[in-house]
DNA sequence: GTGAAAGCGCTAACAA
DNA sequence: TTGTTAGCGCTTTCAC
């Protein structure tokens, strides 16, 4: 039975399915499907017939009726959080792109949703049980929120970006950047530079993430018997805050350096800076945290410590991969260390 | 016939299908799906208790068995191109937010894939004829790229954010950002100021946008009878070009503002004003383009048009929704205005 | 190594 | 208004 004619040797008026491709190649359909997903089932004859047909007619597999028969749908699902204005919080875009350039080498695409919503859960579920995605990948631990019980629970496949903190007996596969090592890095680098006296401006005591880093900069500083006492402060992650919190410990503690959890901290660090006629790196050494567009572009340019996105996001989808094999393999987490970029500010 | 037993009510081993709430319900399967779909079909009764069933057995319809059957997947294609470290390109990220919060509510979500390898569009043609995606936005005719006659000739239906440069004839639905009005509304600005020496850093002359951005500042600047002659300069979107072209301009030109066509370009501006001791805003007014991150952190703030792009999300996606109705609908193309967001640079 | 049969879960078209 | 039939395009048995 021939299909509806083709207007045009380059665009079809109707794709193609297995059955033509098998039509045309003199073979079933399932020799044609063979060809594709285990082509070294098939004589190198055959193959080579099928192969032919497939580029003769531009056959490519509808991926619905793949989806429906294999109960997969090749797709992970990356919920994409509010956008935070006025900071520089680079990290997510960035991990997005490493993301969906390394999944697709894996053959995944990535699906974009936003958790908005009464229940910023309900996205998830959805897209699970409706069968859209395979799995997640959950950057919202990094934050320190405990969601992933709630996906284990719904035996919904994820893998995190971050630790799941607070629940380290998590049996769920996550990557993460080893904060401490990026700040100790910074602190050690300040040290080098002859600094002795270097303030930590960071995040509220309830940020896990906030915690870690700062557990690098005092443990470097203590190792060293520098003091820490009366360095440090604890504030929202804004520029203002930031700013406040430099002038206040510039005017208290005389700190001739500032170690940051952000960028967006470093940037008010600068703003007290500039408004005091201080030059960050003559003056006043400054480093963040994340080496944003914004790090790489201010004046003098901001040192900062540089989370390993590209490498997260290779670990992140060689664990969806183990995850979604079968049988099932759950590795160990994975923690990577950051680098520091070394730029005029420090 | 009875499914495998339930687990647990929460959890079910296996997902419920149109058939087991049809048995519940006392049904046939059809009706269950005119209750998802067509509810307006049914008698009261009948929907309250098929819906019930629904409820009670936390049925969620099958994407891929739908998508198979009606030739729809309900995802949008967006390509992400690679990151552009050291610039400030924030445009393209907020537009993705936008985007994909504004898709959800028409039913959509957004597949992200990455259009690296020999071929830039295979991408796309692979993504179309395997059914993954029902169309695209594209954001690429964005810098000028004439990607949408290749789109076109594939009949691949897609809504483009950024209009045909250099093909005024093209009839696929877009949606733009008018550069020119918002680089007269910052031109305007600076004479509102006072300033009647504003320079114009821009873009390449093959850039479409480089030069609808620039015609906007030489406008107002020929309409007051301002100079323009000598104070323009056209460079590489980098930080360290904007630098160089302010230095010179300074040196030759003797303005008191910059217009720029990017924040980045601005930021190199910033660059130059604090080698030499000036202070933006007090002394050298710098406005940017595109409110990104960095003009909202650095010191003192910088001026910046900032596109609507949550408009053009909405836009672009009432444009999808036109174009995927039956029957198909294309209207004229769209553009929107910017705003000026004042900070203290000018 | 290849083919035939069956069916994934859903909805368009029609019949009742 | 509801039910029946058929089939979307593919892959997983299991024959041959």
């Amino acid at each position: 039975m021939e299909r509806i004619t083709r207007i045009s040797s380059r665009v079809p008026a109707v794709a193609p399915t297995l059955a033509d491709v098998a039509e045309r190649a003199g073979v079933s359909r399932q020799t044609v499907s063979n060809a594709v997903n285990n082509p070294d089932l098939l004589r190198t004859d055959t193959l080579a017939r099928v192969q032919e047909a497939i580029v003769e007619l531009g056959y490519v597999p509808n991926r619905a009726a793949r989806n429906l028969r294999t109960r997969a749908s090749h797709l992970i699902g990356l919920r994409m959080s509010p956008v935070q204005e006025g900071t520089a919080n680079a990290a997510m875009d960035r991990f997005v792109h490493s993301l969906v350039w390394t999944s697709r080498e894996a053959g995944y695409h990535v699906l974009l949703f936003s958790g908005e919503g009464p229940d910023p859960l309900e996205g998830y579920d959805d897209l699970l049980r409706s069968t859209a995605v395979d799995a997640f990948v959950v950057t919202d631990t990094y934050l320190g929120n405990p969601q992933a019980t709630w996906l284990r629970d719904r035996r919904a496949p994820f893998v995190a970006f971050g630790r799941p903190w607070g629940d380290e007996a998590a049996k769920h596969p996550w990557v993460d950047v080893d904060g401490a090592a990026g700040t100790a890095l910074a602190t050690q680098h300040l040290l080098d530079q002859g600094h002795t006296r270097i303030a930590w401006i960071g995040w509220r005591k309830d940020s896990f993430i906030g915690e870690d880093r700062r557990a690098g900069w005092s443990r470097v500083l203590r190792e060293r018997g520098h003091p820490t006492t009366g360095m440090a402060s604890r504030v929202e992650d804004t520029v203002w805050s930031g700013r406040e919190a430099s002038g206040v410990l510039l005017d208290e503690a005389d700190p001739t350096a500032f170690v940051c959890a952000s960028d967006t901290l470093a940037m008010g660090v600068l703003h007290t800076l500039a408004e005091r006629g201080l030059h960050p790196g003559r003056d006043i050494a400054v480093v963040g945290f994340d080496d944003s567009q914004v790090a790489q572009v201010v004046h003098p340019g901001l040192t900062s410590v540089r989370q390993p996105l590209e490498e997260v996001a290779i670990a992140v989808v060689r664990s969806l991969e183990d995850l979604l094999a079968t049988p099932s393999y759950v590795g160990a987490g994975l923690l990577l260390t950051p680098t520091l970029t070394v730029r005029g500010s420090g």
